[in-house]
DNA sequence: ACCTGAACACCGTTCAAGT
DNA sequence: ACCTGAACACCGTTCAAGT
């Protein structure tokens, strides 16, 4: 892309993730960006690359605010540090959420967080196929309760996740009751899993 | 949704996901969908609650697939059964993994995979608030594993995600450039993910 | 070089009409 | 009751023209 001058990268990126947090997903459009802007929506792909590089000022957006420094310490204490870093930068903006589990963010400012984690499990003592398997299971997890905390469908009458997983009928699904009740305080439950998986890292 | 006669939910099931194999997700259209059963395009939505549930259909077509007979074994053993039926029949329909990623899907068939998961992790001794963390931990490792084999964005130009990390500056992401080296055989990590996890799970 | 409106080829969905 | 075409209000994007 080239680089123009009417608008900054920073400019469209902030617009992009307004539009997402206040309208949703849905609201995130050519033209919905460029009246915010106040030009025409062909003036955005000046600065964009179609509706992919749309998208990718949104999922830019958010990592880049997951990076921040990490803590001098033991290699567990700064992968807890990062995860709860990266996870945390994703909720702040629940609608950009099916963006961020579905383009791969390779730009080099999402890119920071996932090399400080690597350099942490490394630190824990594996390299090659063992880092690899490592960064597998943090980055599911992230992955994992990031996924968790969809928002409900579009509208806004769908129930969330819990709430319609405790409606199912319990005497086939008495597993899937039981942690519906249990579910509730959501870092609470993302310091549990970390814990189990630093245990797993560590035998 | 009413029960009419001219389609089988399976029949629409069926040629949805043929036609997400076959042209990509931005091929899901009512109206593709209609033309490939013959029909106008108001005809889906007589089995179909709009564009969601057209996309559940998919999902609910996948997912349905990744239920097999468990093995009466120890619940280690049962946990990563499962887990590799899950991951199996997502990986079988790439172009789909979008939508399992983002669409919550609650359809009983796919809640019978969860279920059986939910009782092997229980079987290891866990119930409520430890049952749920184990459950995230096992079912986030599974998200973040299809996740990583999304296809590249769309068109077919686009490389996949471990040649696009190899191209990376290897000064400023050492750790990255490593672990691009170390991918290869997908099944192999996943069990070697899953051996961590279960590390974790028994400590 | 950058900007931009008009126009085109799509979408999902409402509406009203058929049987 | 189920089916369906025409029409509407959107999209992203091409094209050609402005400065």
């Amino acid at each position: 892309m080239p680089a123009p001058r009417k608008f900054t990268h920073e400019q469209l990126q902030a617009a992009a993730l307004e539009l997402v947090d206040e309208e949703g997903l849905a609201g995130l459009t050519m033209r919905a960006l460029a009246t915010r802007l106040g030009t025409g929506p062909m003036t955005i792909y000046n600065y964009v690359d179609g509706r992919d590089g749309l998208e990718r000022l949104v999922t830019g957006a958010v990592m880049a605010r997951a990076h921040r420094p990490v803590p001098r310490a033991d290699w567990r204490v700064r992968v807890e540090s990062i995860a709860e870093d990266m996870w945390r930068a994703v909720r702040a903006h629940p609608n950009a959420i099916p963006l961020i589990l579905t383009r791969r963010s390779l730009d080099e400012s999402a890119l920071a967080s996932t090399e400080a984690l690597l350099q942490a499990l490394a630190d824990g003592g594996r390299s090659g196929a063992d880092l690899l398997a490592a960064f597998r299971v943090v980055s599911g997890f992230i992955a994992g309760f990031v996924q968790a905390e969809l928002p409900a469908p579009s509208g806004g009458n769908g129930r969330s996740a819990p709430v319609r997983m405790a409606a199912l009928p319990p005497e086939r699904f008495p597993r899937l009751a039981e942690i519906a009740r249990a579910t509730g305080d959501p870092e609470a439950e993302f310091r549990a899993g970390l814990k189990i998986l630093l245990a797993g890292l560590d035998a």
